[in-house]
RNA sequence: GGAGAGAUGGCUGAGUUGGUCGAAAGCGCUCGACUCGAAAUCGAGUAGGGGCCCGAAAUGGUCUCUCGAGAGUUCGAAUCUCUCUCUCUCCGCCA
């Protein structure tokens, strides 16, 4: 698959190349590995379309001849031989691209050049904060309690009915986390230019593969019994592979996709992490952001994403601060990532609640996404895919509880949100079911 | 779930005794002629991917692959066989 879209050479051997100088990154035996695979795959190539022109030609000679009921026997004899031999070589070709997509596919994206060296969470630098946590004259309460006191979260029946990292949302619960992403599709929409899509909330493992969480991840994704099925576990995986396989006018780029959907992970070897409340679910929702850009355009899309993410949190009047991922806390596919992290009171500290992440061709070599500009001679290129949250709604729910409870059970509805709740400018306790 | 029909270039649509078919025709589009300009008319061009060659680049040259996807038969497949995907019609079921 990935061979056959081209592998882009040169291209390969420089981000390759740039792997090596990162610090603790050698990689020598993949890059010799693909180098000889490619140029085996040339030299079978070329041989077996020699051979393909000889037969081609052969092939007219012998219509000719059958028309002028002259004999074509040994000609026939001939070719039955060259076409044993294509056949053998076609066959060279198969395993090589095998091998090379083997290869390709595990092999993690090559971080920006701008990207702090580091090993982990704790060399994430801070870009830049905004808004200041609310000092509370009282002791805040976490989500869990305050959510039960106004009667809008059960944990205990969402865990009879299915387990445990399920929630259910009550009364104007539910309603808040409806008002929520409604206004940030809204918000995306209207002001920022994406084109909302109401995508599947399952995929097939080709759609997995392109984004990159197969092979690798498989044990992160629920998979439906009995078919090639995929619970999504971010809007991401259908609106970048939305457009997978195609080619895009240049003019068109940027693409800019914004979609709700529930996502479902089965957050394995998260056990004991997180364990109170709505932080880390099994399902959860998102609005997801999602950009097809230009190559040279597509680190300026990156920032230009980030702020639509952080348009959100602002309007919300919640603080947060942007982080930049350090090379030892980047994913698989990524080449650059900001996080956006949210205050929670109840917890005293910064939380991550996006995460915007510029893939460069990364998706687009697995996905086979290109585009192509409109001159005669213009040449198919891969195009760059980013996407970030914008935002995770259950964490902003999360948030929103949390940063604006007032110290007597009550907690206030941001200005911008009292449209999409009849006007209601606090949540009080109440008890939906009686 | 049962029965049947289909998938061809930007679109519509020919092609089904396998052989100069990557493919008629029409529409659309591009360029040119006519016109003060436009319409109409006339003429020419017009599928895409990949490799290689030439070149600074563009233009260009050449080979190859692609008629839903994959496999097979054959010297040769849009045309024959098998599997899969999708679309449509009828029946059943259902929100």
């Amino acid at each position: 698959m990935l061979a056959k879209a081209g592998l882009e050479a040169k291209k390969t051997r420089a981000a390759l190349e740039a792997l090596l100088k990162e610090a603790g990154q050698v990689r020598i035996d993949k890059i010799a590995a693909l180098e000889s695979l490619d140029a085996k795959r040339r030299g079978i190539l070329f041989e077996v379309e020699q051979l393909k022109a000889e037969r081609n030609k052969a092939s007219q000679e012998i219509a000719k001849k059958k028309a002028a009921k002259e004999p074509a026997d040994e000609i026939l004899a001939r070719m039955k031989e060259v076409s044993d031999r294509i056949k053998g070589f076609d066959e060279q070709v198969a395993a090589v691209d095998r091998e090379l997509d083997d290869l390709l596919l595990g092999i993690p994206n090559v971080p920006h050049a701008s990207v702090p060296l580091g090993c982990g969470e704790e060399d994430n630098p801070e870009v830049r904060r905004h808004g200041e946590p609310g000092a509370m004259a009282f002791a805040p309460k976490d989500h869990v309690d305050l959510g039960a006191a106004l009667g809008i979260l059960d944990m205990d029946r969402a865990a009879k009915l299915t387990g445990a990292r399920f929630s259910v949302l009550a009364g104007d619960g539910a309603r808040l986390e409806r008002a929520l992403w409604t206004f940030m599709l809204d918000l995306h929409r209207e002001k920022h230019g994406y084109l909302e899509l109401l995508p599947p909330f399952m995929v097939n493992s080709t759609s997995m593969r392109g984004t990159g969480q197969l092979p690798k991840f498989e044990a992160d994704l629920f998979k439906l019994a009995n078919t090639d099925y995929y619970l999504i576990p971010t809007a991401e995986v259908p609106l970048t592979n939305y457009f997978a396989g195609e080619i895009l006018p240049e003019a068109a780029l940027p693409v800019k996709f914004c979609g709700f959907t529930p996502c479902f992970r089965s957050e394995a070897g998260s056990y004991g992490k997180d364990t109170r409340g709505l932080i880390r679910q099994h399902q959860f929702n998102k609005v997801e952001l999602v950009k097809f850009a230009h190559p040279d355009k597509s680190y300026e899309e990156l920032e230009g994403l980030t702020a639509d993410a952080e348009q959100v949190l602002q309007r919300l009047g919640l603080p947060y601060r942007v982080v930049t991922l350090s090379s030892g806390d980047m994913g698989f596919s990524a080449a650059k990532t900001y996080d956006l992290e949210v205050w929670l009171p109840s917890q005293k500290r910064y939380r991550e609640i996006s995460s915007c992440s510029n893939f460069e061709d990364f998706q687009a070599r697995r996905a086979n996404i290109r585009f192509k500009g409109d001159a005669k001679g213009a040449k198919p290129a891969f195009v760059h895919t980013l996407n970030g949250s914008g935002l995770a709604v259950g964490r902003t729910w999360v948030a929103i509880v949390e940063n604006y409870q007032d110290g007597n059970g009550r907690v206030a509805v941001p200005e911008v949100l009292r449209s999409y709740l009849g006007g209601k400018t606090h949540l009080e306790p109440s008890k939906p079911l009686g």
